[in-house]
DNA sequence: GCCGTTTTCGGCCCGACTGTTTTCAGTCG
């Protein structure tokens, strides 16, 4: 059973107790529902937490929720569980999946027609409707009968709740529609906020903060945004549209004064928003869009800028990438916050595809390496890495190898001697394979600086297994750099697994380093392995795995990874400057 | 059912919007 599926089934039990009493039960709501959503964001399997005895250290997960859990894993069901579903009818549960469906309407609908076929429950509902009648149930009506045909069809199409975009992407929908925003006289300013702001691997919907003096004329201007769908809700202060693209924008709008609240309410996320809000009463203090309510007197305190909103409280101003309540408001209190590692930190790329003819086993670069190095000078780089991947195995004797890697050698020390303002460095992208040699021999070893060693093939190992092949791989005395650690490709496959405890113990006894590779739909290693990787004080590098130059650029998101993960300028190797570098690099 | 920011007991965020309502329930973020 994978995290995504427990999580589900622990909604399924909240969305239950909502069903069967909800005042009752409106606490443990709230626990089931935490619970699946920590679990969800958590990369280690839950089946392996269990084995190793550490499932409440997941946040959300008490006493109570670990032995279910255990119990899940050991037996495949949970008794509690049956017992708390047992009266809920089971055609409730595929409608949660439906926007707007929540678990009252959903069993209203369910009860009142006593559906009981969860395989068919969607199309009966459809029926129903289209007959008209849902309409006549009590709290129903003609619009909502409509709304509902209308979730299906989009469900249907894919607008569901689950679809996200890689970041980048998001980024460019994003920046169009505030473009669009700003050229409205009633746009002082527009920003993307949400996990936007906090820059998460992936993102669901856009949330866009409008500052203007004019709310409601700058919600109608957004409204009729050129490329839409339709409007989903829109009132005086809030919208949010379906754009032609099936993308949800959602914008709300404050005037400038009260803009620093808008900025921190609007960024989330909603676990930081919820522990300063909590932290908040205890002050007497109600936090909210609007500002800072006083308990006692209602007076309202309004901010223009959230470094103002934050200093109310007695905090730090907090960076969005780590607003995740994960410790963050503890150390902003304490005036403690980690100072995490910014871009211009970065001095050079070691990840980098050139289109250099190497032969490869994977895909070669589309840029000369003197383009990527002239980009690379462009970016104010101190140095670069080349680091194709190796020449194919299966297409090359040894010796053919050897002269394939000499030739590139000779071409890079050529290199160095034309550019003097950029130091330039000899690595490569060697496989690991499957029985945990190097695709390359010694040979062809000593024609470089380092290696950066990963896994390009046989992903379907188990975890023991893979974590053999990958140390034995990162036991080379030249492998430095384990590229892309799980292999993950978002919205496309999860990575392979992996003993991360032993991996972190072996990169610190031998000083190896881990990648943060930038490619969007990588971003890898993944911002929870970060955080735990900083904690066990393991170096790490930001690599934009770069196979054309434009994608240099892209350094930024693995950037924001790093600092996801709390990664200050000290955790990261390649804000070090070449001397230093190279040194931990040949040693 | 979880958790420790004055608490190991007694708390648990806040507001926008919609549709069906004459004052609110449900959903969402």
């Amino acid at each position: 059973m994978t995290n995504h599926e427990i999580a589900s089934l622990l909604r399924k039990i909240a969305a239950s107790y909502t069903v069967i009493n909800e005042q009752k039960y409106r606490f443990q709501i709230i626990a089931y529902q935490k619970a699946a959503e920590s679990i969800d964001h958590e990369t280690t399997q839950v089946k392996d937490l269990v084995k190793e005895n550490k499932l409440e250290s997941l946040p959300g997960v008490g006493p109570s929720i670990r032995q279910h859990l255990e119990e899940l894993i050991k037996t495949g069901k949970v008794k509690h569980f049956e017992t708390v579903t047992k009266d809920v009818p089971a055609a409730l549960f595929p409608l949660l999946s439906i926007p707007s469906f929540g678990p009252k309407k959903a069993f209203k609908l369910v009860n009142h027609f006593k559906l009981k076929n969860p395989d068919t429950v969607l199309e009966d509902i459809k029926k129903l409707a289209e007959d008209h009648r849902i309409a006549e149930l009590p709290g129903f009506g003609d619009k909502s009968e409509k709304d509902i045909l209308r979730a299906l069809g989009e469900y249907k199409k894919g607008f569901g709740k689950t679809t996200r975009m890689v970041l980048p992407y998001a980024s460019q929908i994003a920046d169009k529609i505030i473009d669009y925003l700003k050229k409205s006289p009633n746009v002082e300013a527009a920003f993307p906020l949400g996990s936007l702001r906090r820059k998460l691997s992936t993102v669901g919907d856009i949330d866009i903060a409008v500052s203007s003096k004019n709310p409601k004329k700058a919600i109608d201007y957004f409204v009729s945004y050129p490329y839409m769908g339709r409007v989903i809700e829109q009132g005086p202060i809030s919208a949010s549209i379906l754009t032609s693209g099936g993308q949800q924008v959602d914008v709300m709008v404050l005037e400038p004064h009260r803009f620093g609240s808008l900025l921190q309410h609007f960024t989330g996320s909603k676990n930081h928003n919820v522990a300063l809000r909590e932290f908040a009463i205890k002050k007497g203090l109600s936090l909210s869009e609007k500002g800072i309510k006083h308990s006692k007197s209602g007076k309202v305190d309004e901010f223009d800028t959230e470094e103002k909103f934050y200093n109310a409280l007695g905090m730090d101003w907090i960076p969005p990438e780590i607003r995740e309540d994960t410790g963050e408001v503890e150390l902003a209190l304490k005036h403690n916050l980690p100072k995490l590692v910014q871009l211009k930190d970065i001095k050079g790329d070691l990840h980098i595809h050139s289109s250099y003819p190497i032969e490869p086993s994977h895909d070669m670069g589309n840029n000369s390496m003197e383009e990527m190095l002239k980009k690379a000078q462009e970016l104010g780089y101190e140095y670069l890495a080349f680091s194709e991947h190796n020449p194919n195995l299966s297409k090359h004797t040894k010796d053919q190898l050897y002269s394939i890697m000499a030739r590139r050698k000779e071409k890079i020390e050529q290199l160095k001697l034309k550019y003097k303002s950029i130091r330039i460095i000899n690595l490569l992208e060697t496989d690991i394979l499957p029985n945990g040699n190097l695709a390359i021999d010694e040979k062809c070893m000593g024609e470089l600086d380092a290696t950066l060693v990963s896994i390009h093939s046989v992903f379907k190992m188990d975890k023991e297994e893979m974590t053999k092949r990958v140390l034995s791989g990162l036991s080379h005395p030249k492998a430095k750099i384990l590229t892309h650690p799980t292999g993950r490709l978002l919205n496309e496959r999860n990575g392979y697994e992996l003993d991360f405890e032993k991996i972190f113990d072996f990169c610190k006894q031998h000083n190896k380093a881990l990648e943060i590779n930038a490619w969007p739909q990588r971003l890898d290693l993944p911002d929870t392995l970060v955080r735990q990787a900083v904690g066990h004080g393991i170096k790490m590098v930001i690599d934009s795995d770069s196979h054309a130059v434009s994608e240099m650029d892209l350094m930024q998101f693995g950037v924001s990874v790093a600092r996801r993960g709390w990664a200050q300028k000290n955790d990261i190797l390649n804000t070090l400057e070449y001397n230093k570098l190279i040194d931990w690099l040949k040693e």
